[in-house]
RNA sequence: GCGUCCUUAGCUCAGUUGGAUAGAGCAACUGCCUUCUAAGCAGUGGGUCACUGGUUCGAAUCCAGUAGGACGUGCCA
């Protein structure tokens, strides 16, 4: 149980006792961390909330209830301001708590007493052009939410929707068939391939009509032509194994990759159902969900205003010319998702400006009769110094293997700089964890709803709020175990708290329990990687006014303890970010 | 037109869902490496939380309006 909880619990039971039957049913004190450790180390507003209701004074009602929970061994209290109460935390407490993390391989965090299975749909990537940096959002983010998830009891199950079935394979085909270079595609199929959609995309701009002849080549596809479905599957092979080189790089796994041409066969035999069921019907050619007019126009996503007039915004599933949308496939997919995988919840892990498609697909699978708890995890752009979505000069997006590589390159340098001596294959792999954990740290540091700007210096930033200043914070401790050279230590020994430093960073280690399962609240893993943060410079601040092998007896040990725990929640808390961290650096 | 989201320090951003004197990082300035890794620590300066009203014990946070911005709004994904 967290500190907040027992907490809350000592005060509903004195609530009880003081108040009677006049506090209200089912009343459940909230007690959260403060802000400001003049006022203790957690406060309750429980008295200023009750005193309006039960007409008493919030600070007389604060003092009874003072007096009951009275003073133990685990912390005392005091009333301040207009009401709060304030709790203070014994520092006896805060060692036996460093003792329980000590023992835990949870490190105190509960599982879920809800356990459902989620599918999490993220990254999600275009066959045919690399990953750009636009992509970093959704992987990352994705990828951080599920081990999250996964971590506190949740049956999780990963998957890369990948595009492998748009429209960009009709300029594919005909580039395939018209300008491939045999020779580039032996050598390096992935360049050749975007190549070829590059030059081809330029080509439909200046010649008209290439892009009717593309069509026409897509059509084929759809209709099952040998010829170009061959080509397509080696397209397809040939970015899968370009993707899944750079998700190595990133650590990062999926359970499935069921993209979109996995449905294919599925599309038809929806639309019709749909139909059948009256839940479809025909408009200009096209079949459209319209709105059931069971909900206020304002929350309808088939609905948009127009000059004050509500007009229809249909989810069109089936276009005029018969061909298939997004939409569709996006239905058939969560059919799948949910009859094969018993999903009970879906995640899609999506940028903010698909947020009207996902309320139209969920609000017409619920009428066909799934009730799952669907969610759209919603992300800002990634914008330019000129705040449009960020493009390099020449207009090109900046791809995610460039990002990467920038990185691991900019933290080779650093690392040749403070560690000459350090061998070279240690050095790389350094680089590598630095390099690679910035992107990631610098991303799921943000609040994922805000639009940023895009900076290399911030991106790969080694100072301050970075993944570098929290792998260091790890190195520090691993240097100290070091010198005690595989010394077994029983961490089951008595410790004692002293120092301000020490008593801070326990007081942050209790917390891990307490930030782990708030992430998933609202999918915020910034909360995590903020909290983490603080951890590490808790811990750089303790290090520097704690000498740790030079103290002596049950110091010493107590403050082995606080480095030993420090280390297991960062690698764990990095863990669940994806995030690795290195032994030295 | 309408909808959604956004506007916080010179810059980039947090802000635990309504709490006490609004916080970080970068940049600037002052100190600290013969002592466990200085990718670090200690400290200083920097604010009309876009603006105006409202709700209440209490508002950056909720409501209404204004200004500015991004995105979306029938056959792309």
């Amino acid at each position: 149980m967290t500190i907040p909880t027992i907490l809350a619990e000592k005060l509903t039971v004195a609530l009880k006792g003081v108040l009677g039957d006049s506090l209200p049913e089912g009343f459940q004190a909230t007690v959260s961390p403060s802000q400001d450790l003049r006022f203790g180390d957690y406060q309750s507003n429980a008295a200023m909330v009750l005193a309006k209701q039960c007409k008493t004074n919030p600070r007389a009602l604060a003092q009874q209830l003072v007096d009951t929970v009275g003073k133990d061994e685990m912390c005392s209290l005091e009333i301040a301001g207009p009401g709060f109460i304030n709790f203070r935390i014994s520092p006896d407490f805060y060692a036996s708590t460093l003792l329980s993390i000590l023992d835990d391989d949870r490190l105190g965090v509960n599982l879920t007493e809800q356990s459902k299975t989620i599918v999490i749909d993220f990254s999600a990537p275009n066959v045919a052009k690399p990953m750009h940096v636009g992509h970093i959002r959704s992987t990352i983010i994705g990828d951080a939410l599920s081990r999250i998830a996964r971590f506190v009891g949740h049956n999780v199950i990963t998957d890369n929707h990948i595009g492998d079935w748009g429209t960009q394979f009709g300029m594919i085909l005909w580039g395939w068939k018209n300008i491939l270079d045999q020779e580039a595609l032996a050598a390096n199929p992935i360049d050749e391939l975007l190549r070829v959609y590059k030059d081809v995309n330029i080509m439909c701009k200046e010649q008209e009509g290439l892009l009717d002849t593309c069509k026409v080549e897509l059509v084929k596809l759809q209709a099952g032509d040998p010829e170009n479905l061959a080509i397509w599957k080696q397209c397809v092979d040939v970015s899968k194994s370009g993707l899944s080189k750079i998700y190595e790089q990133l650590d990062i796994k999926f359970d499935f990759w069921l993209g979109e041409s996995f449905y294919n066969d599925a599309l038809a035999p929806l639309v019709d159902d749909m139909i059948a069921k009256g839940l479809a019907q025909e408009s200009d050619g096209a079949i459209c969900v319209f709105s059931d007019h069971s909900v206020p126009p304002q929350e309808d996503p088939f609905l948009v205003q127009e000059n004050g007039e509500w007009r229809n915004n249909p989810c069109i599933i089936r276009k005029a010319d018969g061909g298939f949308l997004y939409a569709t496939t996006d239905l058939a997919t969560l059919d799948y998702r949910i009859k094969e995988w018993q999903a009970d919840s879906i995640w899609y892990v999506v940028g903010a400006p698909q947020a009207l498609h996902f309320r139209q697909i969920f609000s017409a699978q619920r009428r066909r009769g799934s009730d799952g708890d669907f969610r759209h995890i919603a992300f800002g752009s990634i914008l330019g110094e000129d705040r449009r979505p960020f493009k390099t000069r020449s207009g090109d997006t900046v791809s995610l293997q460039d990002v990467l590589d920038e990185a691991i390159e900019r933290a080779a340098k650093v690392v040749a700089e403070k560690n000459p001596e350090m061998p070279e294959a240690e050095q790389s792999e350094v680089a590598r964890i630095v390099g690679i954990g910035a992107v990631k740290f610098a991303e799921l540091s943000q609040n994922r709803m805000t639009d940023y700007v895009f900076s290399w210096d911030k991106m790969l930033a080694l100072q301050g709020d970075t993944a570098p200043y929290l792998q260091n914070s790890y190195v520090r401790v691993r240097s100290i175990f070091r010198k005690l050279d595989g010394q077994d230590i029983d961490w089951t020994q008595a410790l004692e708290l002293n120092e301000d430093a020490e008593i801070n960073i326990v007081r942050l280690l209790a917390r891990y329990s307490e930030v782990v399962p708030m992430v998933l609240d609202d999918c915020r893993p910034n909360v995590l990687a903020s909290y983490l943060f603080d951890l590490a410079k808790a811990f750089h601040s303790f290090y520097e006014a704690c000498p740790v092998l030079k103290s002596e007896g049950k110091v010493r040990h107590s403050r082995l303890a606080i480095c030993e725990a420090t280390a297991r929640v960062l690698k764990h808390g990095m863990g669940l970010l994806g995030i690795q961290l290195p032994d030295k650096m």
